[in-house]
DNA sequence: TCTGGGGTCCTGGTCCGA
DNA sequence: TCTGTCGGACCAGGACCC
């Protein structure tokens, strides 16, 4: 597996067994620190916080030198400049960091198609069909962080395992900079004394609840039947934790990624009480949504709106439309529609608007399932097809490339879900 | 101390039709 | 015809991730 090399991070030495893995997940060091030092070498070393300087932003990412004074992501930018006052404060170039990113994907691709970007700066590669073209998995590790550093100019930290689950921990146990490989046989051991608060998905409200319970370790899960996990984290999250403990993570690498809604949300640098403007606001942060509707080529069948109070309340509200639409002016309306239902009792600090239930414009071919799951293609809207084949041979339709399935009416679920 | 913006997923409540 | 039940759709809120 890996030994701990002084900094804190477990790293595996160049020979470490990793039998029977094949799942690779790749994370950027600090990755907007690192792109704004690749750009201006003179801050190599400092601590630098990228984030707006105004009152109100949080960081977006610091370099491991401003961590070191407990600088965080997410940490208001006032609270970081106190634990770090000599921090530099850079604004963020989202479009230079999509640029590093798409460059870093680029190398990945190269060695397997099966990669499935997280984020701007992670991903899951599947390498299992690379052995015989690059070698075993970690090696295939080791080459990755090597291209990244010479062709990219920046470092990664690498997790090798049997499933993605553990893949993950391991890159994360393993930063800045490092390679951790945990074989299969090693799964056990390796989740038996981590804390829970380590695990993909596992928060601090989760977390807090569980130890509430006196589990506090992976180990503790893997011993707790799922009744009780249940009454800490809820039915299908006590199923997830329960059987990751295990070491059982069936999830595949998917290189296909489908948006189910698309937002914009802004907050102000002062509460606002002013109405027209908010009902303003709606409308422009409306026209943005549907700017990116349009140029994705779908059509969203339900707006919701999102106002936080002055007190950090935060309120939803969603509709489904009449009729989907691309159009700004009407997703602006639909949004003024449900604002005017909101007790405003308070100054708004946040507004947002968010497109949802996605589906392409204009009536996009259908893949329909029947009932053998025996599956065929057909141009047109879903109320087109239902009018030619009829609801009760079909189970499921999806819009092709978009994975999104639509149960049919009066009709048992199918086995299983598209998602 | 004072909490961004972009998302996904889950839960629980309510309504409605079969 | 009335009533109870069940399941699906929809909605609101919260937790979580990067």
């Amino acid at each position: 597996m890996g030994r701990a090399d002084g900094s804190g991070r477990l790293v595996s030495p160049p020979d470490a067994d990793d039998s029977g893995t094949g799942i690779l997940h790749v994370d950027m060091d600090a990755f907007y620190a690192a792109v704004e030092v690749l750009d201006d070498p003179s801050l190599a070393g400092k601590p630098i916080i990228i984030g707006a300087p105004e009152s109100r932003s949080v960081v977006s990412s610091a370099s491991y030198e401003a961590r070191r004074y407990g600088v965080r992501s997410a940490m208001p930018v006032s609270q970081a400049l106190r634990l770090c006052p000599h921090a530099i404060i850079v604004l963020p170039h989202f479009d230079r960091y999509r640029a590093v990113s798409a460059q870093v994907m680029e190398i990945f691709r190269s060695i397997t198609p099966l990669v499935e970007p997280l984020s701007i700066d992670e991903a899951f590669l599947d390498v299992r069909g690379a052995r015989r073209l690059w070698g075993p998995p970690a090696a295939i590790a080791r080459m990755i962080r090597q291209r990244v550093r010479d062709e990219v100019g920046i470092t990664c930290s690498v997790g090798v395992a049997a499933t993605k689950h553990v893949a993950k921990m391991a890159s994360t146990l393993s930063k800045p900079d490092g390679l951790l490989v945990v074989a299969a046989a090693d799964t056990l051991d390796f989740l038996e004394p981590r804390s829970v608060r380590a695990m993909w998905g596992i928060g601090p409200k989760a977390a807090d609840a569980l130890e509430a319970r006196g589990i506090h370790t992976i180990g503790d899960i893997r011993r707790t039947p799922v009744p009780v996990l249940a009454r800490a984290v809820g039915q299908a999250g006590a199923q997830r934790i329960s059987e990751l403990s295990r070491g059982v993570d069936p999830r595949e690498v998917h290189t296909e990624r489908v948006e189910k809604s698309v937002g914009h949300e802004e907050t102000f640098a002062e509460d606002v009480a002013d109405a027209e403007f908010l009902r303003g606001e709606l409308l422009r942060l409306a026209d943005r949504v549907a700017v990116r509707l349009r140029r994705a080529g779908w059509e969203a069948g339900g707006v919701a709106i999102k106002v936080r109070f002055s007190d950090f309340s935060t309120i939803s509200r969603s509709q489904t439309l009449a009729e989907p639409t691309d159009v700004g002016q009407r997703l602006g309306e639909a949004a003024r529609e449900l604002f005017a239902g909101v007790d405003r009792r308070l100054p708004v600090r946040l507004i947002g608007v968010r497109a949802e239930r996605l589906q392409p414009a204009g009536g996009s071919p259908l893949a329909l399932w029947d009932d053998d799951e025996d599956w065929r293609r057909v141009e047109g809207t879903l109320d087109e097809a239902i009018a030619r084949f009829g609801s009760g041979a079909v189970t499921r339709a999806a819009f092709l490339g978009r994975e999104r399935s639509t149960r049919l009416p009066s009709h048992p679920r199918p086995p299983e879900d598209s998602d």
